[in-house]
DNA sequence: CGGGAACTCCCACGTTCGGGTGATGCGGCA
DNA sequence: TGCCGCATCACCCGAACGTGGGAGTTCCCG
């Protein structure tokens, strides 16, 4: 059962959503809010009592009265960070459509798409996708593409193995629990480690997971 | 007309893609390659010769012989940079979606999806728009999410000390190092990381430096 | 004036790292 | 077949780190 809340100004078009929501098995609609303002306060309120979030999945309108669908995101997302965001618009707005996923925003979506069809998109959310239109994957790529993080070129020749004990210190793990974590003897974490640092030419766990984060080594 | 190239080693793959463009209208099925290699040397051929591009759109295998689907894009678009690339692939692994993105690719689907749908995509991708599957979407709006665009503002009370002194671990440099270029004592240095470390709530200049990363405590 | 926050330094202890120099087994490739 | 890269493990030692104490200054704010 899927928990849905909504966030939508449109009077006409809540309801549809709401009724969508009501009728179909497999989710529940938990909330209904006029505007992004009343969803915040509300998220604040029941995170601070160290309330469990009550919602899986948020439809939030962009356009909305006192706090537009991206302040909203961020608020909610303050609160309650696991909780999904469906952003739905009848724009497509580069500039609103890159701050809308900054502030978090698990899926981008054009009003003008059949209702139903938000069903399939709220599934693709959960299951830990990001529903885009094409038109704004379109902005999002190019940004993507200006993006000096996305330069995969300098893999540096890493094996798969220096590649997993590479990841295991940017998460912080000390030589013990990288050996721990991947099954193997502290000497032969201590080896890999070793042959990492003179091909990414640094000397210490500092500098590697510096270099590692910022040429997007790993993720 | 849209006019279609194909390049997908599996040869019933292919073979049901050529159909599929042969037989619907308003789509010319131009030219159908078993690898991405030939369709680069056709493509260089045509333009040395000043010739226009043959082709509106490639749907393009990501795993072929010879020459990958990246690879595959990056040499056609060198070619006729106006032409748009559509890849099709059975994984969803973020560093090539990456570097298929960059390599300047239109849309990334998965072939999972029914080889009908992707009449719809190729029309996306001829409107200007980018068909992602929801998973690679995920992928690609992390990257966004982290580029220099967005800073969510998570100072965690550190002091302009405190800030400095992480700076420096996240440029790599030891106690000593950071004694030196603060022109402090090193015990000073270690009562600044200390406080940090309970702040950040880490144990480990590896954990400090991700975190720091990752939060956009520092550039 | 008192309190507090920020910055500075010191001591001590055990643990972890960084780098050196080895060795073994496995798979591919010439 | 032999060589080479990858992955695995071993031992040593000095340097660096992580964490617990305590304690002095300065400066600002109430």
């Amino acid at each position: 059962m899927i928990r849905v809340a909504i966030a939508e100004d449109d009077r006409l078009y809540r309801a549809s959503l709401e009724m969508l929501f009501s009728v179909t098995d497999g989710y529940e609609l938990v909330d209904s809010f006029a505007d992004a303002a009343t969803l915040c306060e509300r998220a604040g309120e029941l995170a601070r009592t160290g309330a469990d979030c009550p919602w899986d999945v948020i439809i939030m309108d962009m356009q909305m009265p006192r706090m537009s669908g991206i302040e909203g995101t961020r608020g909610v997302k303050a609160a309650f960070p696991e909780v999904r965001v469906l952003v739905l618009t009848v724009f497509e707005e580069p500039p609103a459509i890159l701050q809308a996923i900054c502030a978090g925003a698990d899926g981008y979506l054009l009003k003008r798409s059949a209702v139903t069809s938000i069903l399939a998109h709220v599934d693709a959310v959960m299951a830990g996708g990001a529903p885009l239109t094409p038109g704004v994957a379109a902005t999002v790529l190019e940004v993507v593409r200006r993006s000096p993080t996305s330069r995969p070129e300098d893999t540096l020749d890493l094996t798969p193995r220096e590649r997993e004990v590479l990841q295991a210190l940017v998460d912080g793990l000390s030589y013990k629990q990288v050996a721990a974590e991947l099954g193997i003897g502290i000497e032969t974490v201590r080896s890999h480690i070793r042959r990492l640092y003179r091909k990414l030419r640094v000397h210490s766990v500092a500098e590697a997971v510096s270099k590692a984060l910022r040429h997007g080594l790993v993720a």
